[in-house]
DNA sequence: GAGAACAAAATTGTTGACAATCTTGTTGGA
DNA sequence: TCCAACAAGATTGTCAACAATTTTGTTCTC
C-alpha cells in the first residue's frame, strides 16, 4: 500500500481525498465491492478521517460508492441489467446532444469531429482497439461539448462514471470495433448535415447496438 | 424560527438534517439564494454542525444548494435559461420512461392512468388550477413508476427538485391547464395503446409546450 | 456437534474545539 | 475624497477524542 503524500500544499484536504480516491476507482484500483474503511484510506491519503468522509458521501451521490449505515462503504458494483438501464438513459440523452450540436455547432467544430471520424477508420483498419475505444470516448465527448446543453452533460458524466468496468470490457471484444465503426460515421455524417432529427436517430441506434453487446 | 426538536429518536442527526433541510428547500421555506450557515441551521435542527456538512454537501450533488470554498451555501437559485435545459432532459428521459411504461405496464396501471386523465379533464372543466396541477405531478409519477426504469426515475427525480419554483409559477397561469390538458390525455392515450413510440411523442410534445411556457 | 448467549474487536456516527479563510469595517495617508 | 493597508468579526475547514453500532469470536448448554 503506497502512502501517498502530499497533504498540505494548500489544496483542501477533503478535495485531496476526492480527487483520489474517485480517480482510484474509476482507474480500477480498486477492486469491485472492495470495502473501504474511512481509517485506512485517510492514513492512504494522509488526510483526516472526517475528510475521507466527506469525499465518500459525495462520491455516493455520484453512484461510484455505496454506503450502508453503521456498515461501510464500499465500491458499487453495477450488473448487467443496471448497465442496461444506464445506457438506455444514455441513449436518449445523447440523442438530445447530438440534436443541439448539429444545430449550435460551428464549423471549426464539425471538422474536428470528420477528422475523429477518419482517425477512428484508421484504428480499425489497423487493428487497434485500444486506440479506437480512445478515439470513442474522444467523439461521444466532443458531441457533448458541442451541444453546449450543460445539465445534461453533468447527467452524462455522472452516468458514465458508473460504467467504466463494463466499458472496458466492452472495448476489446472481438468484431466490435468494426461494427460500431459505421454507426459512430452515421453520428457524424448527419452533424455535419445539420440534420438534428438524423443525429439523434443515428446516436440511439449506435447506444441500441451498445446495449444489445452488453446483454450477450 | 421555529426550533424544531426530535433529536434522538433513534433517527441519524445526519438524516434528519438532511431530510428536513430538503423539505424546507422544496416547500419554499428557504428563500432563494438565501445563506445557509451552518451553525444556524444545526441550532435551528437540533443537531451538530457536522450533521448539517454532510447534509449540505449532499444537497449540493442534488443541485439543491450551491457551496463555494471557504464561503458558505445557499439555496440554489435557477435561472429560466437553465430550467429550459432542465426541461429538455425531462423531456427525453421522461419520454423514456413512457416508450416503457406502454411496453411494460400491467392492464390495472394502465386503468390507474385512465382515472386520472377523467380528474383531470374534471378539474379543469371545474376550474381548479390547484387540483389539476396535483393531479398532473401524480400522472407524470405514475408513468416513470410503471415505467420500471430506476436509473432514469432516479435522475428525474433529482432533475424535478431543481424546478419546484418555476413549477409553481407555471400551474397558475391562465389558460396553461386547458393547453396541456389534451397533450396529458394524448399521453395517456398512446400508453394505454401500448404504442412506445407514441407515447414517447406525446410526451415530448407535451415537454416542449411547457418549455415553450417556460420561455415566456 | 449445533445453537444460543455473551464478550471483544472493529468500524462508523457524533461531538466540541481549534485553525484557516474570507468579509467587513476602520484607519491612515496622499 | 479616494484608496490601500490593516484589524476585527464571522464562517467554513480540519482535527482528535468519545459514543453507538455492528460484526466476529468464544464459551456454555443441550
Amino acid at each position: 500500500m503506497p502512502k501517498e503524500a502530499r497533504p498540505g500544499t494548500g489544496e483542501q484536504a477533503k478535495q485531496h481525498a476526492l480527487v483520489h480516491l474517485r480517480q482510484a476507482i474509476l482507474h480500477g484500483d480498486m477492486a469491485p465491492a472492495q470495502r473501504l474503511v474511512e481509517n485506512e484510506l485517510a492514513e492512504q491519503f494522509g488526510v483526516t478521517r472526517a475528510s475521507v468522509r466527506a469525499a465518500l458521501i459525495e462520491l455516493e451521490s455520484e453512484g461510484l460508492v455505496e454506503r450502508i449505515r453503521n456498515r461501510g462503504s464500499r465500491v458499487r458494483v453495477v450488473t448487467v441489467e443496471e448497465a442496461v438501464a444506464i445506457t438506455e438513459c444514455r441513449m436518449v440523452l445523447e440523442g438530445l446532444c447530438a440534436a443541439k450540436a448539429a444545430v449550435e455547432a460551428s464549423e471549426d467544430q464539425l471538422d474536428q469531429l470528420t477528422d475523429l471520424g477518419t482517425a477512428m477508420a484508421k484504428a480499425v483498419a489497423g487493428g487497434e482497439p485500444l486506440v479506437y475505444s480512445r478515439l470513442n470516448h474522444e467523439l461521444h465527448d466532443r458531441i457533448r461539448e458541442f451541444s453546449g446543453q450543460q445539465v445534461a452533460v453533468g447527467l452524462l458524466e455522472r452516468l458514465n462514471g458508473q460504467l467504466v468496468r463494463h466499458r472496458f470490457q466492452l472495448a476489446l471484444r472481438p468484431g466490435r470495433p468494426q461494427q460500431s465503426l459505421s454507426e459512430h460515421l452515421a453520428m457524424i455524417e448527419s452533424i455535419r448535415a445539420r440534420d438534428p432529427q438524423a443525429a439523434e436517430a443515428a446516436v440511439r441506434t449506435h447506444l441500441a447496438g451498445v446495449i444489445d453487446a452488453l446483454r450477450q
